[in-house]
DNA sequence: CGACATCTTGATCTGGATCAAGCCAGGTGG
DNA sequence: CCACCTGGCTTGATCCAGATCAAGATGTCG
């Protein structure tokens, strides 16, 4: 099966064979994890990054007073955090939503990298960047949109996502998380988020059961979502 | 003068003479924007990035519907759209908050130090992957806090970036925004802001005067807030 | 079978939005 | 020099989206 970060990051820019291999080389040591295990500890200095081979991955800022905000989702393909290899100290842990298997990368690794090919060096700050963009939209649709908007937004981009990686089928895709969840990514109690869900199905923009949504009417979704897929970056550019 | 971009990156690690030679180089095409000025356009394909010799300047993401919501605030020393190089096509605008002075650094320039400097590549790097952090912080703070809260938490912020680039003293910074642009980054309405405003006046936890902020009770703002400036990456670390 | 998590629904409360006015300072033009 | 206008700040009144509290319903797993 092909690396899926080199999957991912063939959406964006062509690679070298040499580059793929320096990849592939990188995807040596990899490890398994359960659902809610913590992955990567806040606040702890790390010497390694994790590439998600499997499985969604959630980056959670907690305060002191016990409040958890689901600052970042990944999934298969996503370098969770190659930021770490040049920030060293994390603002945030790093949970497993579902079982999920991970390759962890040294970050000397990462440094011969940037030594030797400066091009897919440009391509991996580029992964880091496109989460800085990820993250802009999320502040966006949190601070300017309603709930219901705010929703339909991150329903968006999680299907383009997985798109992007063949992990969806048709107009349907897999997103095994709580309501629970949902409220700590979106800033919403959990009883909102379920409102708010019913009303998208009273709209019949989506299905959602058991973990599995059916995309009814993507451009109504869209709408409500005010959702523009430009910061995802999904084209072909030299980089 | 000392290249402000240098300053704030010695705050990281350390750069060697021709490290600092490279980065003055880019800073020789300046530019000046007057209060309110678009300095770069929404989804537009960018081949310069804008360093910020002088003023504040704001990323604004606008939706078609009208409203606008302040992504990012930028002061002297950042390389306000540094992501650019890698991103190539920007998902927001940059507008000057306050008359400002700007290098505006060819992408061809950064691409030939990606080639020839590795380190200083990992620190320039570094400071995009910073702007995650704060935009992470900014994330919780507007999930999870109080207006109260999370507007200390921007004032918090603020004072010690500007500590890093010495345009505080004591306790007291220029902070030059309307409260409606502070509602734009905060995700609040004016009104809301001035009343909020009013409180952390009130618990004299600060003073705030025509644009001059003074904090009068650092510690209290600070737990107000729940702020913890780890993620403002202030420390040398071998990058 | 019980225990625990998740989802759902209802009732009530509240932080912040919205609408509307008045106030003040600085800038402009006659 | 004054009249006016504009942009920002402030205050009051009312409204509403979403929080909180509480309790069932459903499902799953040991």
């Amino acid at each position: 099966m092909a690396n899926p970060l080199v999957q991912k990051l063939q959406h964006r820019d062509t690679l070298s064979a040499e580059e793929q291999a320096a990849l592939e080389a990188l995807s040596l040591d990899t490890r398994s994890f359960r659902v809610g295990e913590t992955m990567v500890r806040q606040d702890e200095v790390q010497d390694r990054s994790t590439l998600l081979l499997e499985g969604f991955a959630a980056r959670v800022r907690s305060t002191r007073s016990g409040k958890r905000q689901i600052v970042a989702v990944h999934l298969t393909g996503d370098f969770v955090d190659l930021h770490s290899f040049v920030l060293k100290r994390i603002d945030h842990s790093i949970e497993a939503l579902t079982p999920c298997r991970i390759a962890s990368v040294p970050h000397t690794a990462l440094t011969a990298i940037t030594e030797r090919f400066p091009h897919l060096t440009r391509l991996l700050w580029l992964s880091t960047v496109i989460d800085g963009a990820v993250h802009r939209a999320w502040l966006a649709a949190m601070g300017s949109r309603s709930a219901a908007g705010h929703l339909a937004h991150f329903i968006c981009e999680m299907f383009l996502r997985l798109q992007a990686v063949a992990q969806t089928e048709g107009q349907t895709m897999r997103l095994p998380f709580t309501q629970t969840e949902i409220g700590e990514i979106l800033g919403l109690s959990s009883v909102h988020v379920n409102r708010t869900l019913q009303n998208l199905r009273a709209e019949s923009l989506l299905r959602w059961q058991d973990g599995v949504i059916t995309i009814l009417d993507w451009a109504g979704l869209q709408r409500a979502a005010e959702f523009d897929p430009v910061y995802l970056s999904l084209q072909k550019e030299p980089r």
